[in-house]
DNA sequence: CAGTGGTCTAGACCACCTC
DNA sequence: AGGTGGTCTAGACCACTGA
């Protein structure tokens, strides 16, 4: 293991920086996958042939991003997309009543296309370069809740389809990372509120016209590379978005 | 210090834990004010009896969460809202265009009321109670935003009035704590679409009906005592609420 | 220069889990 | 009993700041 530099370095990285560094690409390499184990902290200690506290301090970072989980007594695991507790880190939305809600995707449509100039923006592509687009109905307790536009580049999910989506039980995101090896890690969302139009209309059953909360999402893997882009429409009647501020 | 029970307890509290709740108290009880500098950890270890890295564990915690920030070869600093850095936690408005914006808070109408059942239950007060209420603007570069209501507890905020609104520069959350001792924490929103009425129409200078985007807010002090309810009008068209999923 | 937070080590011990 | 993460210590040294 390289030591840092030492003395007014103007790269002065400090080695739990540089573990944690080596550690993260184990992940990206699929070394460890969701839902594994990676070795203990003394076998990483001395696989880096740094201490074991230091080794710590790099995971104790992984852990506040949630790539990683600790288990006390059992070990440290790679998190994922299928642990439900997991999910609603990336579905802010709660019923009026705060009740528990019976959840159901609904994939109406996917089909393939190419990149318009909006979509290549954002998910960093070519235009033209192609994509798969998924329609999707979310309910909650036979509730329309979510309407999603969502645009995937066609590279990473080169047979999506309709009934691939379809056997997903739990949240499109396990699918990704267990079918196509496509990691989420964070996404940044812009809200808004929008008139309904005729489609969205229709399928969250209100009035056309009537406010949708419009949330745009882009999704990051590893080395914020864009991986999906979605426009959800929210009928928030009966549910909220919440957020924390802290 | 006490030591943590060590064996089969059901109430174990690790040290480092206890050194924390004890700086809370600290910072509670304004022995250390809001931009004030804190002891070093080396002192603190010595008043607490414990080890410099047990002090330091404590700290990294309440730095996590905002309470402290720590500055190299300075010291650590009890927070404070007058930074701006701080400002935009609480506020996640962005424009389209991404530019820098001059934001101006316009307060309109500011009296005290009695509490009806919903701001007492949120803000855990009898019903009767007195509170005050504010209506407020603001403005982001010479354009209208967000329209304000907002209710406080009467106790907390005795001789709160348009005048001395008027008189803050900054954050209004730096008023509170620079005048009323009161530490904005942290803040829970739900947020939801609905129609612009006459009054939120007039004042965002939008359509009647056209879709506002509402971000009920409850802020709270220590010990999740909430001291504020807040409940605002954002007009999309040029801006949109920001949010980082992780 | 002295004082602060930040890093790193080595070692001891504890709490939790599984076998 | 043995392995894991979690806590705590004592000490050394580094990076950053301000006088």
């Amino acid at each position: 293991m390289n030591r840092p530099a030492t003395t007014h370095s103007p790269t002065f990285s400090p080695l739990y920086q540089q573990i944690r560094a080596l550690i993260t690409r184990s992940l990206e390499s699929g070394e460890w996958k969701p839902g594994d184990i990676i070795p203990s902290e003394s076998d990483l200690a001395e696989r880096f042939g740094v201490s074991q506290g230091t080794v710590r301090k790099a995971i104790d970072e992984l852990a506040a991003e949630n790539l990683l989980v600790r288990r006390q007594g059992k070990g440290t695991f790679v998190s994922t997309h299928d642990d439900p507790r997991s999910f609603f880190r990336f579905l802010r939305l709660a019923s009026n009543e705060g009740e528990l809600l019976r959840l159901q995707s609904i994939p109406l449509e996917c089909w393939r296309a190419k990149a318009g100039p909006d979509v290549a923006r954002t998910l960093a592509l070519e235009p033209g370069a192609p994509i798969n687009i998924v329609r999707r109905l979310m309910r909650f307790g036979d509730e329309p809740a979510v309407y999603d536009e969502i645009y995937l580049p066609g590279e990473l999910f080169p047979d999506l389809s309709l009934d691939i989506l379809n056997s997903v039980a739990v949240s499109m995101y396990s699918l990704f990372e267990s079918r196509y090896s496509v990691r989420i890690i964070r996404a940044e969302e812009r809200l808004r509120a929008v008139s309904a139009d005729r489609v969205s209309a229709e399928l969250l059953q209100v009035a056309e016209g009537s406010p949708l909360l419009l949330v745009e999402r882009v999704t990051y893997t590893y080395d914020n590379k864009p991986v999906e882009w979605r426009r959800g429409f929210y009928a928030t009647k009966n549910f909220y978005y919440h957020n924390e501020l802290g």
